[in-house]
RNA sequence: GGCGAAUUAGCUCAGCUGGUUAGAGCAGCGGAAUCAUAAUCCGUUUGUCCGGGGUUCGAGUCCCUGAUUCGCCA
């Protein structure tokens, strides 16, 4: 009986740039994805089809997308097609990447809520909401602040005050006003569609489904019992699946009124819409699929699985299994949701917006190779929900010792002696050699610890077993035996035994180190490895290619560079004296009163477009800037005011300090500083780039 | 505020249903080796298992309580 797979990750939201948290979360997949692809059922290979899209809709987008002055559309077609450098960037071997504003979404989407209505789970009443009369829409609580009911404190957001702590609905709100207009909203009532989750055919289906044995795991089903099960005012309710425009989605069908989907209804239908975008594009079938996309969605055998963060079991362990159970064939509810934690760097949350996080595309920009932090994640992850901790230190440390150190040496101390020596000729493995046999068997349990999601423990295993490959190395000291008279012979036996053993280190790490993999593969001169070839070895006569090295060690200074020297938390790790003591004597020996060019280096200085000026209110030397630093936007509050007219600065460029610690003002937080020269007369002058200069790029 | 999870060596983490002197990798220290882009091998130290009570012949493991962190809910 083949497996058939289907697999997502959840669908990132279209309005920025991945962000770590994104890749490690594909890494995750794509590194069981590819674990799966090695593997060979009774039929022949597994077959896996692997998909992402853009969630694409939603109200936020439509403001992003006005904001930048372009029609929702472009926005999203430019983030979508920023998407690939990362996907390609990290081995992401996705077999489609899709969008939620796609026909085969607005199809699907409108097909399963016409048959949930059928069914009676869809029903519509009145709701009352904040309304905007400036900008003419409902506001959702994010877009709304206001007076704390309790503690009166200002400019609280529409569900909880920051100050008092109190929490209360939208419509408590003292003196409300839109954070998009500063209106003033009023109360008004439209008709919404909801989806009767409350419902008790609906419930029992639920508990069923969560009950399944390994189908979630334990702290998830817990998670959902406990929404399942509230009782009172924690009763599971109804889900407003609707929107009143201007609203850019999917439209309720069927009906004259304009009404949309609410974002959440038709996001996770984009993991449909992406598959059915690659079957019917020929995709599927190029890679050997034979049926039509509707058969495999409803085969008995096909499971569908879903990568997903802890943020968003709700959705996913609640409404989307029930869509789908009554939406009915071809629709299926998911086989498994797999969830994992959050990525967090030195202890710290990560966070976009303060720059504390690992930016991904510097990462690769930098140079840095992609195959050290899939590894550095792998050894982090495992089947739990527990959050992981990127921690710069322990990151050197595992690639470069178990990477470097343990798992390439193995290939680097031996091949040159069979290159050199024996025209690059293998012979037979030594039939003595219990650690070969024993690096064979242990294939089976290494798998079931990667289809289990447990690669920590994998890599565990592994990397145990690359300590013994070098110690039998050492035991044998091919070395010694290239000096002596007739040690030829016991030579080539050594090295060829182990490079035997790299190899099969190489195809346990294939899932992790996809691009390592291949070049080990054209080293020896092989077809790619699959799983069940850890029962074969290399056999006698069998010729390699001369070593090149093949992974080089991480620098402390690249995580410097990646951080931004400032917040790099203090490296206590490998650094060799000598190192130690020529960084000490360097930096004595700069005069005092002027700074060296590495405390110079620590500026970050970045061009930036003034997106957006505005005034602040209560502030009478402050604007209010929203630069444009390359790909991410940023706040900043300039003292300004004085010299120049908001209106005359949007779409400028200025130099800003991007790596100054965020401080926080009266106004907000200011993520940086605008330079600007001024002297003893009047007037103040912003620093601007030449022409030609562009947002994001360094000054030097 | 209610519910839940986490807290084990300098760092990252294992420790199943309570059972002998609490483990692994990395770092550290001492040696060896010099094939390998300073990588490797051998040996070795590591610890009030968050604090405080309790149950038990026996608790990192169970119960109570406090602290810190993080979620979810209201």
């Amino acid at each position: 009986m083949p497996r058939r797979l289907f697999v997502t990750t959840a669908l990132p939201y279209a309005n920025g740039a991945f962000h770590i948290g994104h890749i490690m979360e594909y890494i995750q997949a794509d590194i069981w994805v590819r674990f799966q692809r090695m593997q060979a059922d009774a039929d022949g290979p597994r077959i896996v089809h692997f998909v992402g899209a853009d969630d694409a809709h939603g109200a936020p987008i439509m403001l992003a997308a006005e904001k930048a002055g372009q029609t929702p559309e472009e926005f999203i077609g430019a983030i979508q097609r920023a998407r690939k450098q990362y996907l390609d960037g990290f081995h992401l071997e996705y077999d489609n990447w899709h969008s939620t504003h796609s026909p085969e979404n607005s199809a699907l989407s409108q097909d399963i809520f016409r048959r949930l209505k059928a069914k009676n789970l869809v029903y519509s009443k009145p709701v009352e909401q904040f309304y905007d009369p400036v900008k003419g829409m409902y506001l959702a609580d994010r877009y709304l602040k206001g007076e704390c009911p309790n503690c009166g404190a200002k400019d609280q957001y529409g569900d909880a005050c920051e100050n008092c702590s109190s929490v209360y609905g939208a419509t408590a709100l003292k003196n409300p006003y839109s954070t998009l207009s500063g209106a003033m909203p009023v109360l008004k009532t439209s008709d919404h569609y909801f989806f009767k989750l409350s419902d008790p055919e609906c419930v029992a289906f639920l508990r069923e489904w969560l009950q399944v044995p390994g189908r979630l795991q334990p702290q998830v089903v817990n998670k959902a019992w406990e929404w399942l099960d509230g009782e009172g005012d924690k009763a599971l309710g109804d889900w407003d699946i609707s929107r009143d425009p201007p609203y850019f989605g999917i439209r309720v069908p069927d009906i004259a009124e304009e009404k949309y989907l609410y974002v959440w209804l038709d996001a996770p239908i984009g993991y449909l819409a992406s598959l059915k975008h690659y079957f019917e594009s020929g995709k599927a079938k190029a890679k050997g699929e034979s049926i039509t996309f509707e058969e495999f969605l409803c085969a008995e055998d096909t499971e569908q699985i879903h990568f997903i963060g802890k943020d968003i079991i709700y959705f996913h362990t609640l409404f989307w299994p029930a869509m789908l159970k009554f939406a009915g064939a071809p629709y299926k509810a998911p086989d498994h949701v797999y969830v994992h934690g959050f990525i967090g760097v030195s202890g710290e949350k990560m966070s976009k917006s303060r720059g504390t996080g690992i930016d991904p595309l510097r990462y690769l920009e930098l140079g840095m190779n992609p195959e050290w932090l899939r590894y550095y994640i792998a050894a982090k992850l495992n089947a739990a929900v527990e959050d992981v901790d990127f921690n710069p230190d322990d990151f050197i440390a595992r690639v470069n010792s178990d990477l470097v150190g343990k798992y390439i040496n193995i290939a680097s101390r031996c091949a040159g002696f069979l290159t050199k020596k024996f025209g690059g000729k293998l012979v037979a493995v030594e039939s003595s050699n219990a650690l070969i046999r024993e690096m064979q068997s242990a294939a089976k349990s290494i798998a079931e610890m990667y289809d289990s999601r447990e690669f920590g423990k994998a890599l565990r295993d592994v990397m145990a077993l690359a300590d013994k490959a070098n110690s039998f190395v050492d035991q044998v000291k091919p070395w010694d035996l290239a000096k002596k008279a007739g040690g030829e012979a016991a030579l080539q036996q050594a090295c060829s035994d182990a490079l035997q053993m790299f190899r099969l280190l190489t195809l346990y790490l294939k899932p992790i180190l996809p691009k390592l993999a291949q070049d080990v593969e054209r080293f020896f001169a092989i077809p790619a490895l699959a799983w069940n070839d850890a029962r074969n070895l290399l056999p006698a006569g069998h010729v390699i290619k001369p070593y090149q090295h093949l992974m080089t060690r991480v620098e402390e200074k690249q995580l410097g560079a990646l951080f931004g020297i400032e917040s790099v938390p203090q490296v206590t790790a490998p650094q060799r004296h000598a190192e130690k003591q020529h960084h000490a004597a360097k930096e004595q020996s700069v005069t005092e009163g002027t700074i060296s060019i590495d405390d110079f280096n620590k500026l970050d200085l970045r061009v930036a477009k003034i997106v957006k000026a505005e005034h602040v209110e209560g502030a009478d030397k402050l604007l209010k800037l929203t630069l444009d630093v390359g790909g991410t936007t940023r706040t900043v509050f300039a003292g300004i005011k004085a010299a120049y007219a908001p209106e005359a600065l949007e779409g400028q460029l200025a130099v800003v300090v991007a790596n100054l610690a965020p401080r926080k003002m009266k106004f907000g937080v200011s993520e940086g500083m605008v330079l600007a020269a001024s002297g003893d007369g009047p007037g103040i002058f912003l620093i601007s780039p030449g022409a030609g200069a562009g947002p994001g790029m360094r000054v030097k």
